[in-house]
DNA sequence: TGCGATTGTTATATATCATTACAATTTACC
DNA sequence: GGTAAATTGTAATGATATATAACAATCGCA
């Protein structure tokens, strides 16, 4: 397999900067929200270090175990991106043997995407290092508070 | 001034797609904190319409205005950027009359950046948008819901 | 004085993503 | 049944954001 170690997304530290007026910048839960995110981005980077799995790549993989035969349409549609962009997203995981395309049998036009046993593989090993990873993470939490957050988040995603 | 009300990013829906199988998407943090600064991305995309503004764009105002003559890097530290990037953002404020770049007198290296009146008066109207939009994004939780929340995300951020 | 560090700058590369156009195919409608 | 509209995957193109690396000017310190 080629190594992708080097390459991939460099999450950037966001750390506060000392001597700095950050004025009314923390009243905005927009920023709040960006910082706490950008953490949680930073662990899950730790988790998947050399995988070359980006955020996106990941939900890919957790989408085909769970719903095998999906469209790339539909893929694009979970992912928020436009159909080109779950194509590519898509020739990445079949270019590394991790994903599929088979024929559907009433559509001509459609492809199903399929894991591989070796993207199951993967995915359970990516499983594995990213709740371990956000174990750690949100350990500064009480598990209350974990749960509060759960439900606050939700409200405003929804 | 030119006209950018069309450009800018376009942030992407997100939704939940029916009749799909999340798995354990919705397990982790990481992607409950994506979809829900999502959520607020997209508040803020329509509170700053039509004026080309991002986050960090807005962002470099706030605390160029709470910290006139800011050098490019320390603004590039506050930001989690490059040097290189951060006279990029630089370079759009000065283009658009936002911000100015004044010499230092002693150390001829460096620029102390600056909000033009332009650059205030516009920082002012995005504050007011952005703040008005927050209020109504935000109207999902409880007045005591939001102060808990805040104060999670802060300590997730830390 | 001289050398290393810092700043701004420029050039380059890359990753992500949207837009547009197109062919093949399916669906809807008359 | 036959034709128009819609859908799917695909490819080409372009925009954007941002990192890296190299460089000159300048500063600070030994």
């Amino acid at each position: 397999m080629t190594n992708h170690a080097s390459r991939g997304p460099r999450p950037s530290h966001f750390a506060r900067v000392p001597g700095i007026d950050y004025g009314d910048l923390e009243d905005y839960y927009g920023y709040a929200l960006r910082r706490a995110q950008v953490a949680a981005f930073i662990a899950f980077f730790q988790a998947t270090a050399g995988a070359g799995i980006t955020p996106p790549r990941f939900t890919a993989l957790v989408i085909l175990d769970a719903n095998p035969g999906i469209t790339q349409t539909t893929l694009g549609k979970v992912l928020g991106t436009a159909r080109s962009g779950a194509m590519l997203l898509t020739d990445w995981l079949v270019d590394r043997g991790l994903a599929e395309r088979r024929h559907r049998e009433h559509d001509g036009r459609v492809w199903g995407l399929y894991l591989t046993p070796r993207g199951t593989s993967l995915l359970e090993r990516l499983r594995r290092r990213v709740r371990s990873r956000e174990k750690a993470f949100i350990a500064r939490l009480a598990p209350r508070e974990r749960t509060i957050l759960k439900s606050l988040l939700a409200k405003l995603a929804a």
